[in-house]
RNA sequence: GCGCGAUUAGCUCAGUUGGUAGAGCAAUCCGUUUACACCGGAAAGGUCGCAGGUUCGAGUCCUGCAUCGCGCACCA
């Protein structure tokens, strides 16, 4: 007896987010919308738009998605969804970490679980082979989870940080680094994790209370304090600051013998301000190769260093009787020794922090090794001599990047200052091989890049004649074609092109002979690549072009020849081929419209199924060339590769314009960076945003995006942490499962502002499940009692529905202000509120009685459906499920609200 | 040790440039059953951590203190 009034059946029962958040999610990835270019192309946005850009921070490929990464989701999708409404060309860029530690030893760890074994067991090739497979399921699990929030992010270009064209940008990043002299290797004291049997760099390690014992030792005349007599054996160096009055008879430089853990030895005064007069005795022994700050006086007095401790955690021979025993066992039977010998004069109890392994939790063992570094502190030539230090201050001191909540600020400064040597090589499996190799002599040898130009030939018979020339048409250059290769022969003699590889095909060959011939080059030295050869058409050779549309998509739908998988193929193999090819100066490569377009369209890491739309775009005029850039890596005999990975943030650093193609010039990379928006936890403001702003300032030139936006951490509905032990660890995916997307998004963003903490509580996750359905009923209210209202014609609204629209606007105009200071966590609020208490409680109630009564009727349904959208609209980025789904349903003709616009211009 | 943040109703938190304290949940009372019981209405509930100061006026600005939390550094 509802269903009077053609209301669709669905809104006549309770909203179910379960039967529709896939349905919909399907919707929008058909639409294509999430893809700024199809965007454009589908005329939704203009193609002059302000671009919005932003990256999702890519999670660890180490298991699933968890609450912080879902209010990451919400933030973002948010932003995304807000620019894209305002019509801006937007794009949320997706990808996952390789993560390689936490990863590598993940799988380490189910490998030890399950089978017993160690990954020297199975070989670095089987392990990678492993944890390979381990990543890619937890991919997939990443982005089903992804999808399920809702995130409208461009899958089209998704990146992984350990894929090929990343690999690309790191060994390009690794060689301007090391040929800038900003990567360096050397014998420095480094962080040695004895469990994970690897560096790490100075973030990944976290300081933990230890209580423990502090020993008074009788060294010759002086008494030096210790917590650590294990290191001491080799302490021939017996420091004091040059002021203590106490210690005034000594020199710096004197020697004297004294009695020792095993036997005499002779030690050497050193004076050094780093001493600290007020602490212990003001006397201390120091043992560089493991202690940063003995390694660093060591290094001002040009002092011996010596190991003692081995890379298990062993003592060496130095110990003596107690070499081969763990530093562990070994402290209390020194002491013993020392106690018999009469040298200990006193033990007091301890506390202090020592350094453990954030992932494995490991005591950290400084040691000296011979690792790979970037220097923080030499002046760039390329950079007004300006250090990688001043370049990560620069953009935050002038205020290029915004940071949000601005006390981050000061956090960024202090670190940056107090910053030494980034360490970034890694003594394991997993991740990007460090791109040097050693000859027999331990020369170094690093990739070097390798300048390409793509041409096109000379007009052909067929090009004149309108016709299909594929990979078997032996159509002949035109004189046009002949007169447009000898002046772009002319036009490249600037090009310092000193190597012609041509297709094999006449006309590509015809126009490589030509250029030759004006470049000074032999002809005979032109190399033939068969498989560089234009796309095979079929039988549509010489048949004439289409009416409509480009021939290349003609032949692919004539599915007569080469299909896209064979053309990538090749592609792919081109460029294997090229990787190998020696020459001193620029590379130049003679070929086919077709063929060439498929090749930049893999240069721009565009997908093989977009590369028909790819090739629409980006025709190449006969005798035309486009620029290209790769990395060679060395190609001398008996080369060995470095056995070590690079820290995982050295890839990461590069994410943002890494995955615009970066270091290819390409289309993306010119609209889309600077990234307009991060959007992150500020627990990576050191690992990530630093180094991205290092990475991009450095390599680019460009800060690597305008705002910084800083979430908090997700708590329990107590405020507790979430953890395993704790037992209070919620997965969103079983919240999504009980109340649905959108009431999770606005339980996860209402009241959260940016850098604050919040508590996520499943109360308050209903509390908006039940809004969803008020939403529901609102609409399903404006329908039907609207459904008799005359559309055609504008009805004037009363005094008050006027005023009602006016509020409206004015809330609208209030919200749009707050989205673009991003206070989402405001919006949010008030849009529910408004909604619910405002506009269901007071506005609706207030327009049944002139619906029943017929006065002012036809005002108060103008005012419902003029309202209505503007709710919905402006709902969307919050809730974009069920105002979708709402709009479908009321305005089936229309666009998808995904790509509808704001409701508000400021 | 240095720095940062928090402290507002029973609970969780808003409070934008200083102008009579606000929401959700919980608890209380009343109502309604054709938009919605995943509902409506009403009332209740706070010396805004403490102590000073600036001001006509301070939750908001300044100083000090307390408690909780976080980050950084670390001395053998």
């Amino acid at each position: 007896m509802h269903n009077d009034n053609n209301i669709p059946e669905k809104l006549l029962k309770p909203y179910s987010a379960k039967d529709t958040e896939s349905r919909i999610y399907a919707e929008w990835l058909e639409s294509g919308f999430f893809n700024p270019d199809i965007c454009v192309e589908k005329g939704v946005t203009k193609a002059d738009a302000e671009p919005f850009s932003m990256v999702l921070p890519p999670p660890n490929v180490t298991g699933t998605l968890h609450t912080g990464h879902a209010l990451m989701l919400v933030i973002e999708d948010i932003m995304t969804r807000y620019a894209r409404m305002q019509g801006k060309r937007t794009l949320w860029l997706p990808g996952t970490d390789h993560a390689a530690i936490a990863t590598q030893s993940k799988v380490e760890k189910i490998l030890e679980k399950e089978e017993g074994k160690r990954k020297q067991d199975l070989g670095r090739e089987e392990f990678l082979a492993r944890v390979n497979k381990f990543a890619q399921e937890s991919h997939d699990t990443i982005v089903g989870q992804a999808k399920r929030m809702g995130a409208s992010l461009d899958w089209s270009r998704e990146a992984f940080t350990l894929d090929a064209t990343r690999n690309l940008a790191v060994r390009t990043a690794f060689s301007r680094m090391y040929n800038d002299g900003l990567i360096y290797r050397g014998h420095r004291i480094v962080n040695w994790d004895p469990k994970g049997q690897t560096v790490i760099s100075d973030d990944e390690m976290v300081y933990v209370e230890e209580k423990t014992k502090f020993y008074y030792l009788k060294y010759g005349p002086f008494t030096i304090g210790t917590a650590r007599p294990e290191t001491k054996f080799g302490d021939k160096y017996v420091v004091m600051h040059p002021d203590d009055a106490r210690y005034a008879n000594f020199k710096h430089g004197d020697k004297l013998t004294v009695e020792w853990i095993n036997g005499p030895i002779e030690a050497i005064i050193i004076k050094d301000e780093a001493i600290d007069m007020e602490f212990g005795t003001g006397v201390m022994t120091i043992t560089p190769w493991h202690s940063v700050v003995d390694f660093e006086m060591a290094e001002r007095h040009k002092l011996d260093k010596e190991q003692i401790i081995d890379k298990y955690g062993k003592l060496l021979p130095v110990a003596g009787e107690f070499a081969g025993m763990k530093i562990t066992d070994a402290r209390a039977k020194i002491i013993a020794k020392l106690e018999s010998k009469g040298l200990v004069e006193k033990t007091e109890d301890y506390v202090h922090n020592i350094a453990t392994a954030e992932r494995t939790g490991a005591t950290i063992e400084p040691q000296v090794m011979n690792q790979w570094f970037v220097n923080v502190n030499k002046p760039i030539a390329g950079r007004g001599n300006k250090t990688l230090k001043e370049l990560m201050l620069e953009p935050i001191r002038e205020k290029q990047i915004e940071i949000l909540p601005d006390r981050f600020e000061n956090v960024y400064y202090n670190w940056v200052n107090n910053l030494r040597d980034w360490c970034i090589s890694r003594q394991i499996w997993y991740g990007h091989r460090i791109p040097v190799w050693y000859d027999k002599d331990g020369a170094i040898h690093v990739p070097k890049e390798r300048r390409i130009l793509l041409a096109r030939h000379g007009e052909s018979e067929a090009n004149k004649l309108r016709l299909f020339a594929g990979g078997r048409s032996q159509s002949p250059l035109t004189d046009t074609g002949r007169a447009q290769a000898k002046e772009l022969g002319e036009k490249l003699k600037s090009e310092n092109i000193t190597k012609i590889i041509s297709s094999n095909l006449p006309r590509a060959r015809e126009t490589a002979e030509i250029i030759a011939k004006e470049l000074g080059i032999d002809p005979s030295s032109i190399e033939e690549w068969s498989d560089y050869r234009e796309y095979e058409v079929g039988d549509l050779e010489n048949t004439p072009w289409p009416e409509k549309g480009i021939p290349f998509r003609t032949a692919i739908a004539s599915q007569k020849g080469e299909n896209l998988a064979q053309i990538e193929q090749r592609v792919v193999s081109v460029f294997k081929k090229l990787e190998s090819v020696e020459t001193e100066g620029t590379l130049l490569m003679v070929g086919h419209n077709g063929f060439n377009c498929c090749m930049k369209a893999h240069i721009e890491g565009v997908q093989k199924e977009r590369f028909v739309e790819f090739a629409e775009l980006c025709t190449m005029e006969n005798a035309s060339t486009h620029e290209f850039m790769l990395m060679q890596n060395p190609t001398e005999e008996n080369l060995t590769q470095d056995e070590d990975t690079l820290d995982t943030w050295f890839s990461s650093g590069l994410w943002t314009f890494s995955t615009l193609g970066w270091p290819q010039k390409t289309h993306d990379l010119k609209m889309f960076h600077p990234t307009s928006v991060l959007e992150t936890g500020h627990d990576i403001i050191f690992f990530w945003v630093a180094r991205m702003i290092l990475m991009s300032t450095y390599l680019i030139g460009e800060i690597p995006f305008k705002t910084v936006y800083f979430h908090g951490l997700v708590r329990d509905e107590k405020g507790r942490k979430m953890s395993k032990s704790l037992g209070n660890i919620v997965d969103p995916i079983t919240l999504i499962d009980k109340y649905g997307t959108d009431a999770l998004r606005m339980a996860m963003i209402v009241g959260v502002g940016p850098g604050s903490d919040s508590n996520l509580g499943e109360e308050k996750i209903k509390a908006y499940s039940k809004f969803a359905n008020k939403l529901w009923n609102i609409a399903r209210f404006v329908m039907e009692n609207t459904t008799k209202l005359d559309t055609t014609q504008a009805h004037t609204l009363d005094t008050e529905d006027q005023a009602t629209i006016d509020e409206i606007n004015s809330l609208l105009k209030e919200i749009t202000k707050e989205m673009n200071e991003y206070k989402f966590y405001l919006v949010a609020e008030k849009l529910y509120h408004y909604t619910w208490h405002t506009f269901a409680d007071i506005v609706i109630e207030r327009s049944k009685n002139k619906i029943a009564s017929g006065t002012n009727s036809e005002s108060a349904q103008q005012m419902l459906v003029t309202a209505l959208p503007l709710l919905l609209r402006a709902l969307h980025p919050f809730m974009p499920y069920i105002t979708e789904e709402l709009w479908n349903t009321v305005y089936n003709d229309k666009n998808l609200l995904l790509v509808e616009e704001w409701p508000c211009k400021i």
